[in-house]
DNA sequence: AGCACACATGAATCGACGG
DNA sequence: GCCGTCGATTCATGTGTGC
């Protein structure tokens, strides 16, 4: 299904609540095929439609100022190699499709420089642009956008609760994704929902450290065969958060790699107007698709998935690094009956013994398992105490 | 205090006990006043110094390749008018905002590329870089390194535990910093202590984004008039784990920027010798005084948990020889469908495969490959279990 | 039905060494 | 430098299967 097929059904966008500053523009009477781009005047915006085609050349045609923010997921410019194999032989479904590939960084910037600068003309002036990538492209992004004009607002981190590990143990767990989120202009107004995400966040300020699981389970889209549908969905927390945080209702989202869409649902959910481009016919299919599907929220729901907090999980290293003990001291058990020196990754040596603070424990006692945290005490400054109270001290300082 | 003033100190990093990988430098027999930078010939680096004045000239006269890991923590205002290689060529008349910036990021760009390259000029084949940075400058120099011709490995989020709160409400309260670890070339080797970070993390891998405390309290370094002595000063827990995650004991350590001297401090606790160049005068005195209050850890505790690929290898014949196996046993695999018999010569076969154990559990499996010490299980004293138990047994040996 | 366990999978720049 | 072989290496979730 390409956009000119969608275009007898109504608008996907009804705004539903009255909104603060009513933005919304009106739909394209007549939408056409899209595939080559037309001029499109000013107030026929082509809103809840997937264009086809090149993102830039569909940007150029739409007119100047008429967007009110753009949520942009590019290609990250990998650079896989050869496979990769988990421990358990299976092989892992990287992303090597053909439109992850550039001919070197300086193609690669070219390509963000041209992108970035069509967005930035169709932005309104009180506009502001997301990008969101991985420390592949993320710094080349970043400095054009620089370049271009834009004005960075927020670097904001999403950190994943589930992400892939990393299974050669050559390197630390990509855990987590960069977005940025920048102004059109240095200066300019725009829009911030400080109070919304205060809210969303039980209150206190929404930092610039998310915490979202990846896409996966029931949201994530499958094809006829079972696979998934595009290989780098983004979960629609993320978007929902994006959007409710830095739009108004009404506004006008423009996603210029709509990919499967979650730009486009989770914009729908939130009564906001969307357009996407996308050049595969196969994505567009399952994002038109996904979207007619999409009806609004039970927005009670929504948010405790977002703003449920883990409970901190204190590595004892984490003791170490903080200089709560120190690297050679000495620890004695609860019962007096043994003594082991503590070494600077966190282990303990005892004799003939060693591994963290639970193995040795357990190895000590002969039980097949142990709490170190009760287990092991140091001497502090009111006598001995078990080194639970060091945890539970750095506990109380993420609590703060 | 400059750097001479602490040339008849004590180096400050002996190495007490042989390291694993021995990799101390000698320490420059008669070092001089360094200012103006002195070549310096291989073999006497300034180890434990602090170099005054700029750090891309004090950089250049270091030999080349001689340093195993840099941290650097760069400036990134960009008031650079005057004192930073600003091109003579502008004259500051009118407020041109495109220009201003445009000025700006490529004055900041030329300084960065400037201090990078000299960087990895001083890397040893094998060693790898971190900056730290902020969604000011993180772009530009990421991109710079990048370009430089450095790998990036991971970038690494420092999620702060107590930011400084947004006070205007217009933005996401900016709770977190990032660094880029690098290696000096795309495919080298660097050393990573998986290990070590594993057990650090109690138990699981560590991941790109670390949850560590600002830098206050009796850790932050006062002046006399009790004002904060140093602007930025970062967490020593922050460059203890990445000093004993990327790191060997022993290695060389240079920080370009050193400000109050958390690197040297970090350094010399964790047994690892370093190099500081400063600027500031009273960064410099500040950061001497510190380093040398510090102690270092006892060696025993340095010893980190260490890796099995670091382990010696033991070729399956030799388990055969000294008759832990016996020619013509039967061995299973751990998923107990299939079965091999092992021959004279160290090799195994099954129905019409046969090789080594590695090669004939890959080939019964379909797997690319198979680690035959734990794929395959013997019957022992004590029930079933992997064939790897047979080569510890022989480890332990040599050990003893 | 409910529980236990096996299995699948996610934007991945994921060796070392000897001949 | 190439090539073959050894052998080191995973966390959080969700779904499916079997008892």
């Amino acid at each position: 299904m390409s956009a000119s097929d969608s275009a007898g059904l109504p608008a996907p966008n009804p705004i539903a609540t009255p909104a603060p500053k009513p933005r919304v523009a009106r739909v394209a009477p007549k939408p056409r095929p899209s595939k080559r781009p037309r001029r499109v005047a000013p107030g026929e915006l082509p809103l809840g439609q997937i264009l086809a085609g090149d993102c830039i050349k569909q940007m150029n045609a739409l007119p100047e100022g008429s967007v009110d923010m753009i949520f942009a997921d590019p290609p990250y410019n990998l650079q896989l190699k050869g496979d990769l194999h988990r421990p358990d032989n299976s092989k892992v479904d990287a992303v090597d499709d053909a439109w992850d590939r550039f001919d070197g960084f300086s193609a690669y910037d070219r390509f963000s420089r041209a992108w970035l600068k069509a967005a930035r003309r169709v932005l309104k002036p009180g506009g502001t642009l997301w990008v969101i990538g991985s420390y592949h492209n993320i710094f080349r992004v970043g400095s054009a956008l620089q370049d271009e004009g834009y004005w960075v607002l927020n670097d904001i981190i999403w950190r994943k609760s589930n992400p892939m590990p990393n299974f050669r143990g050559r390197r630390f767990t990509n855990a987590h994704e960069t977005l940025i989120w920048a102004a059109r202009d240095e200066g300019g107004k725009y829009d911030f929902n400080y109070e919304a995400l205060k809210s969303l966040n039980d209150g206190v300020q929404m930092r610039s450290d998310w915490v979202l699981p990846i896409c996966s389970g029931a949201e994530r889209l499958k094809g006829e065969d079972g696979k998934k549908a595009h290989p780098t969905q983004k979960p629609e927390a993320l978007l929902h958060r994006v959007i409710l945080g830095t739009t108004q209702p009404g506004a006008v989202i423009l996603d210029p790699f709509f990919g499967s869409g979650t730009t486009g649902a989770a914009a729908k959910r939130l009564g906001r107007a969307w357009i996407g481009i996308e050049q595969d016919v196969t994505y567009r299919k399952v994002a038109r698709a996904r979207i007619d599907a999409v009806r609004p929220y039970d927005m009670e729901s929504l948010r405790v998935s977002a703003s449920r907090r883990q409970a901190p999980r204190i590595p004892f290293g984490q003791v170490l690094e903080r200089g709560l003990l120190t690297p050679g001291q000495m620890l004695t058990s609860g019962n007096g009956r043994h003594r082991a020196k503590v070494r600077a990754d966190g282990t303990l040596v005892a004799h003939d013994v060693s591994g963290s603070i639970h193995q040795v424990g357990a190895a000590l006692e002969g039980a097949p398992s142990c709490n170190g945290w009760t287990y092991w005490h140091f001497e502090g400054p009111a006598g001995r105490a078990p080194i639970d109270l060091l945890r539970q001290q750095l506990i109380a300082e993420l609590d703060s």
